[in-house]
DNA sequence: ATTATTTCTTAACCCAAGTTAAGTAGTTTC
DNA sequence: GAAACTACTTAACTTGGGTTAAGAAATAAT
């Protein structure tokens, strides 16, 4: 099962000649670990409890990734669009359980590539483990960046930072999953918004 | 201005002479790099706007370090004591200006190296790379693990978790400090504490 | 087109946290 | 020991989110 050139996001094959800047061989090499998979609208990539050994890309399609409380209640810490990586990155760090859930919001196609197999050409080549070490260091910053944000704002000032810097996921996902994502219930947004509108 | 053993926390010789299994000869040369500094209770040792460019072990003492929003309030991101490293981790690794105040709530007393040592050193010695890798894949989880918990725990769940998990910060640190953490106003924390005497 | 499903809004009520200000207790300072 | 400062509590009031349930609107399925 062999990924052709035009099946792969143009961001993709962008990233890794020109940022990485990996050879036309060693992308080559690098595309051949590779492989798709597809998850449909509502299904899962991920669930909790479940050990991720492997690293996905998003070609196609969007995601949310949320924990669930004791009482059953989802909460979502972050969306995923095409270009991005989606995974529990504690779980593939660790090897533990992982506490995250991914599930698909639109048909998705991921671009996967195992653990090991990514380990392995690490290996071969370097500039790899520098790009994985990076997105780890990003991947902390965004999340201190949310924490940051759900201490020093109130609910209406983040979805108003949502709002501006955002605007697209408004088009893409529903009210009530942006709630969760906010950290509301979605008759609050939906007051909220009601309230906004005099402003 | 040279550092004596007996001057250096028995937990910080144990992590690197054991846990990180430098040399004798290595642990010399490693700690030959530090340099102590001391900052008295209510003093910075950090402040937002400022650009880290070395990490702090605390051999005594303890201290807050928070961010401050637009109406100039405070928010507590952590506690840190004895054997842990503060600083602003954001600052430190993208070499631009943090955002964290870290504030000396009893005098410190710390171990302090400065970037470019570690730097230097850890091509000598490989093993602090990778301790330092992991350290910094800890601090990362458990930012994650604060996110995780103050949007699915309420204000009361995440206080009584702290009682259960931490109960001896709550012998050295102001409860309005520790309101702070909780992400509540002083008033609030004390009406809690008051309603959850009749359970 | 009709039904079914999902999504969003609204209303009513409750409750907990924010805010402000006053007061108490404990500690430090001189 | 009095004054000053800090930490904590309490009260009164306001505000905004949670909850539940019902209904409206939009979208998908048949």
């Amino acid at each position: 099962m062999q990924l052709y050139r035009s099946e792969i996001s143009p961001l993709f094959i962008e990233l890794f000649t020109e940022k990485v800047a990996l050879s036309e061989a060693e992308f080559e090499l690098f595309v051949s670990y590779f492989r798709r998979e597809y998850i449909p609208r509502k299904f899962f990539y991920l669930k909790a409890g479940q050990t991720t050994n492997q690293t996905a890309y998003i070609n196609k399609g969007s995601s949310r990734t949320f924990t669930m409380d004791d009482k059953g209640n989802e909460h979502i810490m972050h969306f995923s669009f095409e270009d991005w990586w989606i995974g529990d990155l504690q779980s593939y760090h660790t090897g533990s359980p992982g506490r995250m859930y991914v599930q698909a919001m639109e048909d998705c196609e991921l671009l996967c590539i195992s653990k090991s197999d990514f380990e392995t050409i690490q290996i071969r080549i370097p500039q790899l483990k520098e790009w994985h070490e990076q997105k780890f260091h990003k991947a902390h910053f965004a999340t201190l960046n949310r924490l940051v944000e759900i201490k020093t704002l109130t609910p209406e000032e983040r979805y108003l930072q949502l709002l501006e810097k955002h605007p697209h996921i408004f088009q893409r996902i529903p009210l009530q999953y942006i709630a969760s994502y906010l950290g509301i219930e979605p008759p609050s947004l939906s007051r909220m918004r009601k309230r906004l509108l005099g402003k």
